[in-house]
DNA sequence: TATGAATGAGGTTTCATTCAT
DNA sequence: AATGAATGAAACCTCATTCAT
């Protein structure tokens, strides 16, 4: 135990990053080009190993994808939980730090590109679609309820369905994050105003304040359900 | 014997019905399982024919594909056009049913998986992502920021900027049609209220009334732009 | 039988053109192309009938090659044989004059081009060949070989074998009427003297006077067989 | 276990021979059936291979046919070069050689089947015609020319057309070559006398002496040129 | 453990041929 | 007799996977 020193071999480090270097090469071409065009060779080398090797650390594509989408997925969710226990104050300035970091950490790093894929080959891998609910997306909605029903209990917010509320919540930021691993990829913008963090802005300005200019401006309203 | 008249001989009729008919399937299996992993074969047989004959009407299964998106989305602008031009009264109102409009057409009919083909394909096919763009992104946008201008102008709306306040009303609309095709046809639902028109109603009450109890509320907001 | 002013009506004089505009159409494309890369659809097109009807002339892509074939080598040759019959003078003279026939018939019309296709379709084709081979080379070389007899028993030729003299007599004017149809056909030519016709001419006279300055330069010919 | 020097392993070998089994299985069978008769899968199985292993070492069957051509024709033709180089004496002697040398290489190898490859194809196949008239038949010719020239600098010709008098030349050669790998190949001989080289002997002495017995002959040449 | 040569099932596409009209 | 829509066998080529080294 007091052996820190031994710096492990370089062979032997690189056997232990192996299977990290191998879902990072995946990661990035299953995003890039989709789980079907892209080949395995390809995986391999920009992993810088031969085929074969990557057959010895996954079986199969499939199940290399699978990985990659495990391994991607990975627990990312408990630290809003905590930001959320520890908060103090307007549950509005909470969900603003939660808008803003999902956008940091979705749409600036290629751990975004896994949402692109889950909703492209969810069909084809139903296991892996339900691991993604489990995991991901009831976490996460669980969590933004939970902010939207204490504001509502608090009095901050307006009696909302907390779980009808998340969808509209988060609705902008996905379109913003999908829009960066495929059209926008492709060089084509959202039009005039290509700004994602200033599309969130507005998205909170507009969820707080509301459109209208007379916010009493009732009548109008669909089936205020 | 005095049928003489009869119009069009079935073989004739075959094939005037023939390309809606190969749309039609090769849209449903592209939607399922993707560009990639749908077999020119299987769209054929799904459409009653052969292989051969599949190749008789589009020239290769790129050129299918591009077929279905045009068919699907090509056509399915020009309305919303129209309505906004004819419409009296509040632009909230014609928000309103634009939203649901679209639902009902995206949501509820499989020209809606389309929207998770160009997600998933994009980048494998920059036309096809030039074309959707072109035909369907960019009109539908600045058709939505037309609504948002009016209303603006004629002080209905509060002054946001209309190109960036679009993304922000499509995106919870993308998100369910989205999920409808990918996570949504696994059986996974969006939680505990998993009505997609009512989050459609309440992301409308949201923008127009906003979340908080008080509309004029604190500081907190961010970049009021 | 005096009803000769009936012009046969239209009709009636496609059906009856029909076999031969096939058989036109098709050896233009084998030509071109070979058997294997000319579509029957293609001959058919250029025939100006529809592909269903070929078949209703010749049962399959292989027995419209043999009557192609067959049709374009009928009885070309009987002519060189009434010549050489009614011919008075000097056999140099006849040589001359048909070998200049030859490339005016094989080299400049597109029946020359049969020549390339049996020699590219032969082994693919053994019953064709026996018959082109009876038909066309045997006659050919026999004719050929007996205007050499006369002119070796005249006394007006020294004395080869005349067998063996006809390939070195046929083997320029091939040369030049093989390339006509492929190579030439592509638009490269023989070098700097592209013109057959001066080849031909100087074959002639190359036959007929030698090479050599001076024509006892014995001692170093190949084996004097 | 002392054998530790074994230099090269079975599976390395076999990979360093591959290449030229399957151009050998190639030229077997372009050279019986033509190039689109044959099928890949064929040229894999007769290599000793399967039809992926094929497509290991050439992209695609045109690539195939490239290198076929290359390797059988690319380098003969320098050594010729070097044999008029070198040589003193007659140029008829170098000529007879020349003639010589070629049948052996080409009428008795499958090398030769090339040309017949090349005039069934070569319409089909513009760069690789090019190629051919670029690497083996320009070349060929001007060596060829070249002899000529020297033979008539010298006075030991008369004075013809290098250029021209070249296709006089390889006319009978080719004749006899084409033969071999289509007719010939069928069972079908060029008649009576069926001995190439006798042909190709006549050939040179009918060249060199002419076959009038009297050289001086008279008048009936055709253009004197 | 790592390699990369080899495999062969499976995909797209072509085209000779058939047959209902 | 003529058409041309339809067929499906077969060709080319790819690539996930295996395995001898």
């Amino acid at each position: 135990m007091s052996e820190a020193k031994e710096p492990t071999p370089p062979r032997q480090r690189r056997k232990q990053a192996r299977p990290q270097e191998l879902l990072d090469a995946a990661l990035a071409l299953f995003v890039e080009k989709g789980f079907a065009a892209t080949r395995s060779e390809e995986v391999a080398a920009r992993a810088g190993v031969s085929k074969g090797t990557l057959y010895l650390y996954y079986p199969s594509k499939e199940e290399l994808f699978k990985a990659v989408v495990r391994e991607s997925l990975g627990s990312k969710i408990a630290e809003g939980r905590e930001e959320l226990d520890k908060h103090q104050g307007p549950m509005a300035d909470l969900l603003v730090w939660l808008m803003q970091e999902w956008w940091a950490r979705l749409g600036l790093t290629p751990a975004g590109g896994i949402m692109k894929i889950m909703l492209a080959e969810a069909r084809n891998f139903p296991d892996i679609a339900t691991f993604y609910v489990d995991e991901v997306i009831d976490p996460s909605c669980a969590m933004l309820a939970e902010v939207i029903r204490r504001g509502v209990a608090s009095g901050e917010f307006r009696p909302v369905d907390p779980d009808t509320a998340v969808h509209v919540l988060i609705g902008p930021i996905l379109h913003m994050v999908l829009h960066q691993y495929s059209l926008g990829a492709c060089g084509l913008d959202l039009g005039p105003r290509k700004d994602p963090e200033a599309v969130i802005a507005l998205h909170m300005q507009l969820l707080f304040k509301g459109l209208l200019n007379r916010p009493a401006g009732a009548g109008m309203m669909p089936a205020d359900a």
